[in-house]
DNA sequence: CCCTTACTGTATCGTTCACTCCAATTGTAA
DNA sequence: TTACAATTGGAGTGAACGATACAGTAAGGG
């Protein structure tokens, strides 16, 4: 419409470069951590010399914070919502659990980078330790969102450790599967987990109006 | 007395230097990750030369997997088992679980540094990685054993899923701690884990009898 | 035709890396 | 006293680190 020209030869390759050094930097920080990811490394790994890095992104730290927001992005399209509302509520929860089980194998860099970021306590905080962090109680305050709808009458304290539990449950489970491999059914064991968070919530609905 | 002498007078401060230097290396680790951790930055913060470092230890992946090793042995020492046999199934289960949360709020470097480099992928895995991995096995099978003397009747497919899971929590609870610190009750949680796995096991066992 | 924008390539800066060498120092034993 | 092993103190290795400077190239707009 307005300029197709423009952008249909690219005007030079930088978007893919961009995009190449991504998948560089998303491949080698999940091999080494933050600290062994090295401009060197993602410039080797993406064929891109050193100064294209520093033209795309401010500084190391600014690349790894754009890693974990692209790997958000493709982890949050790889998570089909679901668009049927249809049967009980622990049809409806165990499907999503599944869906989110699915998403995560299929993009499970955002959540391993993630983690890899949170488990660390250093002086000064990386930004994309910030950014995950606040992506998370995104997620969170769907899942207590859902909650709320789906089985109704949790007081605070309830429905706070139920949504701590859930991620947790989440996050341990996909731990798991980062190490011992397809071993784990993470659907399955995600399908299992919405199951008893389920159960325990109507528990605790159900004490909760008593 | 054969030689009180020769020991009594520390004939050089040489073990005090290697747990000097452990200490420094596990403050350090806990910050940067398994790169992040520079000799220079351990010498710096246990106020020891790198030579005497490598003196006491072959090289830094070395020193990482006795820190691994220490770090373990420091939380198999926090962990005080039950002594006491007495109650139900799932108040001795839950008594556990209190236990091994306590156990995991005072020495938590052991479970953090390993799921920091259980996370990490790197083409030649560091020792300290496979000594975790060994040992979180052990603690597997002990649940596994647990499970099989309270909870009988389980088949061996239901017993890997409870066992996968029931250390998932652990590891996601723990990981939801680190992150949000204080706000978040470790041993309620995993006393309310302990409490679903339990429900869970007999669900299972109930179903593979029939 | 030139100018601007958007990149790429080379070369290099000062710093830090893991690790080594070797001369002290110190407690113990002969 | 001598001998020796255990340990420490520094000084120093080449390689790799993050980051920068700058010249060069390609394409669209004027």
């Amino acid at each position: 419409m307005a300029k197709p020209q423009t952008t249909r030869k690219k005007r030079a390759n930088g978007v893919e470069s961009r995009q190449r050094i991504l998948d560089a930097a998303v491949q080698i920080a999940g091999e080494r951590g933050y600290e062994g990811t090295s401009i060197a490394a993602v410039s080797a790994a993406c064929g891109l010399p050193a100064s294209s890095i520093y033209w795309h992104f401010k500084d190391k730290d600014d690349l790894i914070a754009a890693v974990i927001e692209r790997s958000f992005d493709t982890w949050l399209a790889a998570v089909e919502l679901p668009g049927e509302e249809t049967g009980t509520p622990l049809e409806r929860v165990t499907a999503m659990a599944g869906n989110v089980a699915k998403s995560l194998v299929d993009a499970p860099d955002f959540l391993r980078l993630g983690l890899m970021l949170a488990l660390e306590r250093r002086p000064a905080e990386p930004r994309g330790r910030t950014v995950f962090l606040q992506v998370r109680d995104i997620a969170r305050a769907k899942i207590a969102e859902m909650a709320q709808a789906l089985v109704p009458g949790l007081d605070e304290e309830s429905m706070h450790a139920l949504t701590t539990y859930a991620v947790a449950g989440a996050d341990g489970l996909f731990v798991q599967r980062e190490i011992n491999g397809d071993a784990v059914d993470l659907v399955a064991m995600f399908e299992l987990h919405a199951q008893l968070v389920y159960e325990a919530a109507t528990r605790m609905a159900a004490r909760s109006k008593a």
